[in-house]
DNA sequence: GTTGAGCGTT
């Protein structure tokens, strides 16, 4: 079948934007996704019943009805807690609508060509939005391009929905991303938490394919596959609790069953760190090898009906792990709070939990859900960067995410 | 074979 576009929109009112097809006639999840970031489906009108219809979506590929695509509008689906609900202002759109006045930031762009310019770069990125910055990296003495670059733009949108996907610039696929020296500023337990563990993957599983297929679930911000092959690949996403809904499941992807758990921090200097630190809450906390957070159900750690106070929190972020001890100590006390053991190995799993939770009861690292961060957050970001400033900027690496 | 890494002469 000759390519083709399909129109999609938004909403069945708005103006659809033609989407091309693959040869084999299928959409692909991801090309939507491109021009509508967070994307997991599509939906149209059947013209006979006047009801609405899902488009079958097998592994990151959407399937045309009855084989052809027609000139139907197609209506882009979102995961639950994406859903815009334009008329009211629950919990969900607070965020985002604080994210959307975030400031923006450099993003660092990886794998360019080294035949690149900067006017190139311009003149790509400007189909996104106003570029206000580009750069790109060069050695000194040549003059010949390190393969990577910096961007910026006006909008904060923009911005997500540059790093929300990956880009074909003069023949290469790049990453777009927050730099290091950025990330660095933002709530360890915020990268921590929307990031997963996919273990037993096979060696034929690319970095494409997982996002691909994650993308059904929310947006995926990053994608990592350790070379050479080790088995396992991480995942990120924008929302932390599409994460931790999906952790201790078992998914099929092309047919293998991956296991998906919570990624734990990367140990880089953490040693220092656990020297300086944790000591003071009973030790590393570490206890039954791996389990840890993930294990206490799908949910992750549950810092439901904890109060940590922000003194607890600057000595916990200073070990890897010291906080789960910190956290099973609290437990302890606490028990009638009703909340999950953090320490705890168990392999049961009794219900998914899902993202479609909007019940006051989830549990999340996310700042809303921590009453001590709320009140002190004034400026920009997470309750951790803001309250938690200092101690963070300074002493993240701990926690290298 | 189940826990990671191309990062900026400001």
């Amino acid at each position: 079948m000759a390519e083709l576009y399909i129109r999609v929109a938004e909403d069945e009112n708005e103006e659809p934007m033609e989407i091309p097809s693959e040869d084999d006639g299928t959409v692909l999840l991801s090309t939507v996704a491109a021009q509508f970031p967070g994307a997991c489906g599509l939906r149209y009108r059947n013209p006979v019943s006047q009801c609405m219809r899902g488009v079958r979506l097998v592994e990151g590929i959407l399937h045309a009805p009855e084989n052809d695509w027609g000139s139907l509008v197609y209506v882009v689906n979102y995961p639950k807690d994406n859903k815009r609900k334009m008329d009211e202002m629950d919990a969900a759109s607070a965020v985002k609508m604080k994210r959307s006045i975030e400031k923006t930031s450099d993003l660092i762009i990886l794998g360019l060509p080294w035949k690149t310019s900067e006017q190139d770069l311009k003149d790509y990125f400007a189909t996104f939005g106003e570029v206000i910055m580009v750069q790109v990296k060069r050695d000194v003495k040549t003059g010949n391009s390190k393969g990577f670059g910096f961007v910026r733009f006006t909008e904060y949108e923009t911005q997500s929905k540059v790093i929300s996907q990956r880009h074909m610039i003069d023949g290469r696929w790049c990453d777009c991303k927050l730099p290091n020296s950025k990330v660095k500023y933002l709530s360890a337990f915020t990268l921590l938490f929307r990031k997963i563990f996919v273990g037993r993957c096979t060696e034929d599983i690319t970095t494409d394919e997982l996002r691909q297929f994650f993308m059904q679930y929310g947006e995926v911000t990053d994608v990592f596959i350790p070379k050479p092959f080790r088995a396992f690949a991480f995942v990120t996403f924008a929302d932390d609790q599409v994460a931790s809904a999906l952790c201790g499941e078992d998914l099929i992807i092309k047919g293998v069953s991956v296991h998906i758990s919570n990624a734990e921090p990367k140990h880089n200097n953490s040693r220092q760190m656990m020297d300086r630190g944790a000591g003071a809450f009973g030790g590393q906390g570490y206890g039954g090898g791996r389990g840890g957070i993930g294990s206490s159900g799908s949910s992750g750690v549950n810092f439901g009906g904890l109060s940590l106070n922000p003194a607890m929190m600057a000595a916990a972020l200073q070990s890897s792990w010291g906080m789960m001890g910190m956290l099973a100590n609290q437990q302890g006390q606490t028990n009638s709070a009703g909340t999950a053991a953090a320490g705890q190995t168990s392999a049961t799993r009794d219900q998914s939990q899902a993202y479609s939770s909007n019940s006051t009861s989830y549990s999340s690292p996310s700042s809303a859900s921590l009453g001590w961060a709320a009140g002190t957050n004034s400026a920009s970001g997470s309750g951790f960067s803001s309250g938690f400033g200092t101690s963070m900027e300074s002493k993240s690496s701990g926690w290298g995410m």
